[in-house]
RNA sequence: UGGGGCGUAGCUCAAUUGGCUAGAGCACAAGCCUUUGGAGCUUGGUGUUGAUGGUUCAAUUCCAUCCGCCCCAGCCA
């Protein structure tokens, strides 16, 4: 794949990968597989593991199988299957004639259980599922032996054969590896290899009664199509010594499993419960719904096999728990688009413009380029009319500050079209909205460039409104609101759903050479994003689905500007309460001093000079208005005071005033804050 | 208080297996450029490599201790 060369990237079990082929593990083989179990549909964390292991195969010159993990048959359905394939092939993955199905090893996998049973190493027990639970002890205490563990292999066969032809009822008996009830791997405390299910299978129908589970399963199922390295996620790590376990018991060919960290999305949730959960609660339209992480819900918003390929290689592959930012997804799809879509003109939210000295009944044809980034991409013809379209919020009676399109006086170059002047504008006395906008034209600047040089700021889009073409978009944004929907256990993840994630616009204005588009058709509407034609479109209703928004400095920076408004009002606020924070209060350095010197001020009828000892190597000069409480200041000296000490000293006629001490005041009198003890000056008051 | 894992810029990953100033993408910020406030170009930065000790000429890498986070008690996968 073209995107994986050049810089290769390099993890840790690539490193692994190297090492066995320079040991000759597996005779230089390299074989991975995909193991979906087929109940539910495939998401952006399956996409991870999909071109992980497709990937490696590539790079390696190995294969690597699609296998289907259908061992429940209560869980387990065609539509997942089928919609899987396609999501895999989607993707640009190819298993040749390696499409594989866990039920079709059941019959070997039976002999497999029977050989265990034969070697003494797994026994049929009828213990309630409620009490194995309970004989298996818990995390800190070993489990007890079940009271069927030391049956004889002739009546574990009989009793294994027995279950298999249906003389049991659901969870009367299981089959058990005999291990160790005390090993501190929950794992290998006897687990159940083959349960009772009496349900009819999707695909080897009612052929069995008993299915193996998952441990059992997935070790024979890696042995018998030979893989070498058996890629799965972190939380399979303590099943590995299970995994080995089988292998070994059996003796058969031996595959080596290695984990890696499953893939977390900000602002999005990947769990397939929880998917499942959005469906059946018709939060979302269905799997496939563009708000989705599936991989039908990405392709259905637009996303590109080759976008989602080069983001599962630039997140890399590591094991510890790590969220991507869901900023590198959308990164990720805007540079694949940017250099592959054509351009078009699209108004989502239309405002009528009339260019009053543009003739009545004239049209024009004007050229656009269809893809600046891809001159071979050519050109396009869009008709020009004295009535126009332009976005609502292309135009401000009062603009913000550095806003550089539409408002009254401003000119501003309609994109591939003329230079315009705003010269008036018409309002619904009612409800204040504008209802057309009143421009004139400068006939020099056709095509945008104006002879004498002149600049404008701001390009806007438009369409004209003789020719335009209605259609429905649908403004898609991130399903949650939070980074981490599921960061707070008690609150419902679907407290944390964005109720904005999706804005259904129904009168989009558009150039007219979008009128033949096709579903599943990507293009970038110019300024606004990159969109694609939803599959329920046709000609008479077009609906467009908003893949990603185009960067937005502008929006960036109103927000920017919103925000240091609010704070500047927030500080103001915090400042006509009178009250500091914490933090404030915790930069005040207030400070025991003794008064070493204490006189009145000449000249001034409320203020005593104050020499004091804050702990320093010189005294403080303090002039404090406190004449009135202390007519004979010399009776303060020796007295022990709060000072604030970190005041910017202030000048007064007198002298500087380098600090101030603490008093309290009533109605008519006023008495400083003074201390009995004998704390040494300069200590810290809190 | 059992077992298994994991800690490197804000985020996701690297670091030639003990060696030069710990790198890259995303995100962020500034500047340039621009007929998309897109794209592009230039620049910028923060890292006590979880912490503390130890071995060594040299530690992200080896050892020890500690701290923090994740997973495990389905007859789900």
């Amino acid at each position: 794949m073209a995107e994986n060369e050049g810089k290769k990237s390099t993890n840790f079990i690539r490193a692994i990968i190297d090492d066995d082929l320079k040991t000759g593990k597996y005779g230089g083989r390299v074989h991975t597989r995909f193991p979906p179990e087929p109940n539910g549909y495939l998401h952006i964390g399956h996409a991870k593991s999909i071109c992980l292991n497709f990937g490696l195969a590539i790079d390696y010159n190995g294969l690597c199988n699609l296998r289907f993990d259908d061992t429940n048959p209560t869980k387990e359905e065609d539509e997942y299957v089928n919609s899987i394939i396609e999501d895999v092939k989607w993707l640009g993955f190819d298993w040749q004639d390696r499409l594989f199905y866990a039920s079709d090893y059941f019959d070997k996998m039976y002999e497999y259980a029977e050989q265990l049973i034969k070697k003494g190493k797994a026994y049929v027990c009828d213990l309630s599922a409620d009490q194995i639970k309970e004989y298996r002890g818990t995390l800190t205490e070993p489990g007890k032996n079940s009271p069927y563990r030391e049956r004889s292999v002739e009546e574990n066969l009989d009793l294994f054969r027995r279950m298999r032809n249906g003389e049991f009822k659901d969870g009367e008996k299981v089959l058990r590896a005999k291990i160790d009830m005390s090993s501190p791997n929950l794992n290998m405390r006897d687990p159940v290899i083959y349960r009772i299910l009496h349900a009819s299978h999707h695909r080897a129908g009612d052929k069995w009664c008993i299915y193996p589970m998952y441990d059992f399963a997935h070790c024979l199922e890696d042995s018998i199509e030979g893989i070498t390295h058996s890629i799965c996620t972190l939380e399979f790590e303590d099943h590995r010594p299970l995994y080995d376990w089988f292998l070994d018991e059996l003796e058969i060919y031996h595959p080596q499993q290695i984990e890696f960290a499953p893939l977390n999305l900000s602002y999005t949730v990947l769990s397939k419960r929880k998917l499942l959960q959005l469906v059946q609660e018709d939060i979302v339209a269905g799997w496939d719904d563009p708000r989705m992480p599936t991989v039908s819900g990405l392709r259905r918003r637009g996303y590109t096999p080759q976008s989602i390929r080069i983001f599962c290689d630039k997140i890399g592959v590591a094991k510890r728990d790590s969220m991507v930012d869901v900023a590198l997804l959308e990164h990720c799809i805007r540079e694949d688009l940017n250099y592959t879509v054509p351009r078009y003109m699209a108004v989502l939210d239309p405002v009528k413009v009339v260019i009053e000295n543009y003739p009545e009944d004239k049209t024009e044809m004007l050229k656009a380029v269809n893809n600046p980034e891809d001159p071979s991409a050519g050109t396009r013809e869009i008709p020009f009319c004295r009535e126009i379209y332009i976005e609502r919020d292309d135009f401000r009676e009062d603009p913000p500050r550095k806003y550089h399109r539409l408002y009254p006086g401003n000119e501003v170059r309609l994109r591939y079209g003329y230079y315009v002047t705003c010269t008036g504008f018409k309002k619904d006395p009612e409800t204040g909205q504008i209802t057309e906008i009143i421009c004139k034209y400068d006939p020099a600047t056709k095509g945008g460039d104006s002879p004498d040089g002149r600049k404008v700021k701001g390009t806007i889009h438009w369409v004209s409104a003789r020719h335009a073409i209605d259609a429905e978009v649908r403004l898609y944004d991130r399903l949650f609101k939070t980074p981490n929907p599921l960061e707070n256990r008690d609150i419902d993840f679907k407290e944390n759903l964005n109720p904005d994630s999706l804005i259904v616009l129904k009168s989009c204005k558009l150039e007219p050479n979008l009128a033949d588009v096709k579903p599943g058709q990507r293009m970038q509407f110019e300024r606004k994003g990159y969109f694609c034609v939803d599959p329920d479109s046709t000609t008479s209703n077009l609906i467009f689905n908003r893949t990603v928004p185009l960067k937005d400095s502008w929006a960036k920076l109103e927000k920017a500007e919103k925000q240091k408004a609010q704070k500047s009002k927030d500080e103001k606020n915090k400042k006509d309460s009178g009250l500091i924070s914490f933090k404030d209060f915790s930069k005040i350095d207030l400070r025991v001093g003794v008064i070493k010197e204490a006189e009145l001020v000449k000249g001034a009828d409320k203020l005593l000079k104050l020499m004091v000892d804050v702990g320093e190597d010189r005294l403080r000069q303090i002039f404090a208005g406190i004449r009135k409480a202390y007519p004979e200041p010399e009776k303060l000296i020796g007295k022990s005071v709060v000072v604030v000490a970190n005041l910017e000293p202030r000048k007064m006629s007198f002298g500087v005033s380098e600090a101030m001490v603490l008093a309290g005041s009533g109605k008519d009198n006023l008495s400083i804050v003074t201390f009995d003890s004998d704390i040494e000056p300069g200590s810290k008051v809190s």
